[in-house]
DNA sequence: GCTATATACTTGTACCATCAAATATATAGC
DNA sequence: GCTATATATTTGATGGTACAAGTATATAGC
């Protein structure tokens, strides 16, 4: 059972590498790696908006660390507001042309350093520790 | 290839849940995971001390940010310093018997949630994890 | 339709960690 | 032994994130 113990310490050692790794490459784009984080789930997610509550759930934050997080964005124009007329408490975000083009190169940033990062892993590895990392999450 | 990226965001995410997990049991013992780590490292390191700046690789902060997370555990008689007769510009960090304790309780909070934490884990899975996890580190 | 409760979001405050600069000490080359 | 450079640590300033409280709106029960 104290495998586990193990697992848990060699799992935030690779994740703080893997998040400095990140990180030293999406500074070359100007955000941090919470930023595309954000816009990889606004990319990916069905009709491209989410509102800011469902984004702080997904990204892991909490809901006032999206605000400050999708401030700048904003006046950035990376990402827009819109709004709910059935709900005027909720605001949806949305990527903007120039927020999509950003992201699709910080993308094949991240693609690269993942690429780089995971080199010496067999394929049936990869295959298995996304398996697994799935049935934990 | 591209299994990669998705490596990357669901080891993100896991990471995340875990770390949430850990800092709220390790608030029982009125303590941070980061200052857990640090225990943890100066516990089970040969001779129990270690130079602060090694300390820092160790956990993956920066030296500035060990100084600022050992002042208080100082005050607290958690950990001590010693200098090295040496070289005067290391000072080693090293646990008290206060401090000793501490981390033995903090341990079992931490073994029970990890334990919790990859319940649903087959036994042969653990032991893929953990060695896929070692190869990347 | 009023009141109580719940939900979405923002703002004030505080903490934690970083980087860059400062300080102290050590080592190397002359 | 002096000077230049390297190393270990601390300090000042700053940024990111959280929690709690505040604001606005929606929903439920009467």
């Amino acid at each position: 059972m104290n495998e586990n113990i193990d697992i848990v310490f060699k799992m935030i050692a690779v994740n703080t590498k893997l998040l400095k790794a990140l990180d030293s490459q999406l500074s070359i784009h100007g955000i941090t790696f919470s930023e595309f984080f954000v816009m990889y789930h606004l990319a990916t997610t069905e009709n491209k908006m989410i509102r800011r509550i469902d984004l702080a759930q997904k990204v892991g934050m909490s809901a006032s660390g999206i605000t400050r997080l999708i401030n700048p964005m904003e006046k950035l124009k990376i990402v827009e507001k819109e709004l709910n007329p059935r709900d005027a408490r909720v605001s949806f975000v949305k990527l903007t042309p120039v927020g999509m083009e950003l992201y699709e190169n910080a993308m094949q940033s991240v693609s690269d350093t993942a690429n780089t990062l995971f080199e010496d892993l067999k394929v049936e590895d990869s295959i298995k520790l996304l398996e697994i990392l799935r049935s934990i999450s």
